[in-house]
RNA sequence: AGGGGUGUCGCCAAGCGGUAAGGCACAAGAUUUUGAUUCUUGCAUGCGUAGGUUCAAAUCCUGCCACCCCUGCCA
């Protein structure tokens, strides 16, 4: 058989189970609880569990891990799957466990219960939860847990039936009291709950726990491989005990753990999330500050990017927490290869060309680091605007862009020099005068000038007003893990940057009034920008994703 | 009477007894009509720590230390 290379610990793994033959495929899962937004922590375990399967030639599932109906909703089922195919990954089907397991669930809790193995238990679950010991003590057996298996069973079919209020009583695993695993001290199986489910409406009244529901959902499915985070470490002895007890079958599945995703400066949590949602702190869930899916969506990152910074990221059980830079990094890097350039001057400086009359064609590539990415047209004309920036009455060391007397290439145009700086009233520069210069075009340049800057340009008769959105990171810097910062009792609200989102108004070229809804763009020498939904026929919103680098250290005036 | 994990460069991460890959970040230089991209170059006598085994140890053994997770009728 044809060997795979392993690339992380978990396929070492996959492979010493295949050549043992404890395992014969590999077939995986991602199991949502469909209860919030997917964000880059979840793009991780997906990306595990589908490209795992797709490297042995296996498959993937996605499977709604609803057991517990007062937490979850519909909605989401649709939402996750235009968020895989948006990843590019197509599961093998999509099954809701409420519907496909339930029923086989209940069958097996009751033969748990038949072969002495599980309990119904009439202690609060104050009682029980006291009961359970503690980190360093054992547990107390409940006085239920020796009643006669006969007798659980009738009560478990009560409480199937609906005889018993919700919370009154539970169906719990005999194991071990005094287990030095906490998971393993008779852990609770089923419970009663008169909640409506999205999905079986009310079809049951009571619903099986994660513990118990979840390795039998992978061995019901043909799941071989059930890959999560570490979360779940302490609950694998519960899982296998689960499965021997309950499945006997040949090939159980296997689950194994690998740390979660943590980026510096950024808070994932659900719980905050929502609380910033909720507090009108953000624009919603798809805001472009959030590493939501469709927050990054909206942003302007593409599938492509996350996914590599995903992989680069690497797969192990070691904690760490990864400069937001890294993630910078692959972004800028997919973006460069697809986005259109284009001209837009984010805070214009007028400038008159005084020995020039008229307008005339000129062309810009759309992107020199792709082949066959085409140029698109744009105009020079007597009235233009540039950068504010790059015009300087007092040019630091090494400023090579336009300065009184000087000279600056027009990306795309002509050399043009400087002559006079023409004041407005409040001390403000308010306009350039400058001269172009002859045979200096951009392509046909015989002048043999040289210039040692390039700066971009719109022209007056070429560009209109649109709307930039620039953002901040939402977690201000000093606070690089702020789940640590949240539990050292700073409040969200001091961790917050002020004044994250900032609005603006550009002057861009009419090249882009075209543009659709997400399309992706370089702003020459600036960064890249996406169109953003907002967007409406009278004005265009564009949001920064993100900037480009920038090794020149422009000294503080 | 606790248990389960993890420690290799500022941040990730290879390494699986034969003398420390790679990426990010950072720094320097080259090319450039984007101060981008691209390209060079530099960046751990050192692998949490102390011993031990061995011709040879990040890799094996022993003891310490540090950090993370676990006491929901959540997943």
């Amino acid at each position: 058989m044809f060997k795979i290379e392993p690339s992380n610990f978990i396929e070492e793994e996959i492979n010493k189970d295949l050549e043992s033959g404890k395992a014969k495929e590999v077939i995986t899962r991602f199991p949502p609880e469909p209860s919030g937004y997917w964000h880059i922590g979840h793009i991780k375990a997906i990306t595990i569990n589908f490209e795992t399967a797709k490297k042995y030639n296996g498959f993937t599932y996605l499977r709604m891990d609803d057991t517990n109906p007062s937490k979850e909703d519909g909605d989401f089922a649709n939402s996750y799957m235009s968020d895989l195919k948006w990843l590019g990954y197509q599961p093998k089907s999509l099954i809701y466990a409420s519907e496909a397991y339930f029923d086989k669930i209940y069958q097996l809790a009751e033969e748990l219960i038949q072969s002495g193995n599980a309990y119904v238990d009439e202690q609060s679950a104050e009682e029980i939860s006291q009961s359970r010991g503690s980190l360093t003590t054992a547990g107390k057996e409940s006085p239920y847990r020796n009643r006669p298996k006969e007798e659980s069973l009738q009560m478990f079919r009560d409480m199937k039936a609906g005889k018993f209020a919700d919370g009154s009583v539970v169906l719990r695993a005999k194991i071990d009291m005094a287990h030095p695993n906490m998971n393993m001290r008779d852990p609770v199986i089923y419970r009663v709950l008169r909640t409506h489910h999205y999905r079986v409406g009310d079809k049951w009244c009571i619903y099986p726990m994660y513990d118990f529901a979840h390795p039998l959902e992978d061995a019901l499915e043909g799941v071989t491989f059930s890959l999560c985070d570490m979360s779940f470490e302490d609950h694998r002895p519960l899982y296998n005990w689960v499965l021997e007890k309950c499945w006997k079958k040949p090939y159980p599945p296997r689950q194994i753990e690998f740390a979660r995703l943590n980026l510096e400066n950024v808070l994932l949590g659900k719980r905050f999330l929502k609380q910033l949602v909720n507090e009108k702190k953000v624009i919603g869930w798809d805001d472009p500050r959030f590493l939501t899916i469709v927050g990054m969506k909206r942003r302007g990152y593409t599938a492509q990017g996350i996914k590599d910074f995903i992989k680069s990221a690497g797969v192990t059980k070691s904690d760490s927490i990864i400069p937001l830079s890294a993630l910078d990094f692959h972004i800028r890097n997919d973006l460069n290869m697809i986005a259109t350039r284009a001209m837009v001057v984010l805070d214009p400086l007028k400038v008159i060309i005084t020995n020039y009359t008229g307008s005339e064609e000129i062309e810009i590539e759309n992107n020199p680091n792709a082949e066959n990415a085409g140029t698109h047209k744009g105009t020079f004309s007597n009235i233009i605007y540039i950068e504010k920036e790059d015009f300087s009455l007092n040019p630091p060391p090494k400023y090579n862009r336009l300065v009184e007397g000087g000279i600056v290439r027009l990306k795309g145009a002509y050399i043009i020099k400087c002559n006079k700086v023409v004041m407005a009233e409040n001390g403000e520069i308010d306009h350039l005068e400058c001269e172009y210069l002859p045979n200096t075009k951009s392509g046909q340049d015989n002048s043999g000038i040289k210039c040692k800057g390039t700066i971009h340009f719109v022209s007056a008769d070429n560009c209109f007003e649109v709307t930039i959105r620039e953002f901040e990171n939402l977690i201000k810097d000093e606070y690089i893990d702020p789940i640590k910062a949240l539990a050292d009792g700073v409040e969200l609200d001091d961790m917050l940057t002020p004044n994250s989102l900032k609005e603006s108004t550009a002057l861009a070229e009419n090249f882009l009034k075209t543009a659709k809804v997400e399309d992706k763009f370089q702003f020459i020498r600036k960064g890249y920008y996406c169109v953003d939904k907002d967007t409406t026929n009278e004005r265009m919103v564009f949001n920064k994703t993100i900037s480009l680098k920038d090794s020149f250290k422009m000294p503080k005036l």
